[in-house]
DNA sequence: GTTCGTGCAAATCTTTTGCAGTTTC
DNA sequence: GAAACTGCAAAAGATTTGCACGAAC
């Protein structure tokens, strides 16, 4: 798996450090949109020596790369996600939880034809998620 | 335009002040998605003693009622609006404006159909406006 | 008169900046 | 070896909290 992070970030001639690939692996594997204290903390466990800031860098930098994605789904704080195939998001009111929705883009045609460029689209839906409703969550 | 929030106000029980009509009234002239120090900013303007933390309990109180909404679309802050009929927004990257784009709700029944129960629906697109394409805006 | 709202100051939380030292290529 | 990256400490920016006073009903 880090091999292909490893090409990816040679191929936008961006150095390949320790903690960049542990960002990428840490969302490769975590699909739970953590925030940037979260990967922080949970980095920090294996790597002490790491800083906050080099979180944030490196998200930064990944972004603007396209490899990552913020979600600012009006929580508090922004989550990251690795940009894989397009995909939205849903969050849960009652558990807090951000769930992938894969549906294709929405109407974006409609958006073009008004004349804007749209690079990118971003679906955010809001409400009680299966399980919630399931367990009678209130 | 004020009786409208008044009566809005009044419905659900909330205690009519001042503060929070010119509140109201600033995002219902304004559509450009003000962010909360802008409202403060411009209110300050006539009623000096405003402060911002009411600003901030007024946004709370009227969004949790339903009456406003925010927008986060991956800006640093917050920004408001009016919630009229439903409406999605685009974001350019270029001049940095928000624009109301009125399509109708994407795709919102395969959401549905997977089992969730959704509230809201947010469209945030991203890329260049009609307008900056015209000027040539790099 | 009671409840709710306002405004001030201080606190908190997230993110950014400047810079010296280190790593990558 | 040059350019890019990291990590620390300090700064900045946004939002929240506690509380006394004031306004709305």
């Amino acid at each position: 798996m880090l091999e292909k992070y490893v090409k990816i970030l040679k191929n936008d001639s961006l150095k390949v450090t320790p903690q960049r690939l542990e960002i990428l692996r840490f969302l490769d594997i975590h699909k739970s949109h953590p925030t940037v204290d979260e990967i922080y903390q949970n980095i920090k466990k294996t790597n002490p020596s790491l800083s906050k800031t080099t979180v944030y860098n490196s998200l930064d930098v990944l972004e603007n790369h396209g490899i990552i994605q913020s979600i600012s789904i009006s929580v508090s704080e922004k989550r990251y996600d690795i940009k894989n195939q397009m995909h939205h998001h849903f969050l849960c009111k009652k558990c807090g939880r951000i769930i992938d929705i894969d549906i294709k883009c929405p109407n974006i045609n409609k958006v073009i034809e008004q004349g804007h460029y749209v690079e990118e689209v971003h679906g955010y839906f809001k409400g009680t998620c299966k399980e919630c409703i399931k367990k009678g969550n209130q």
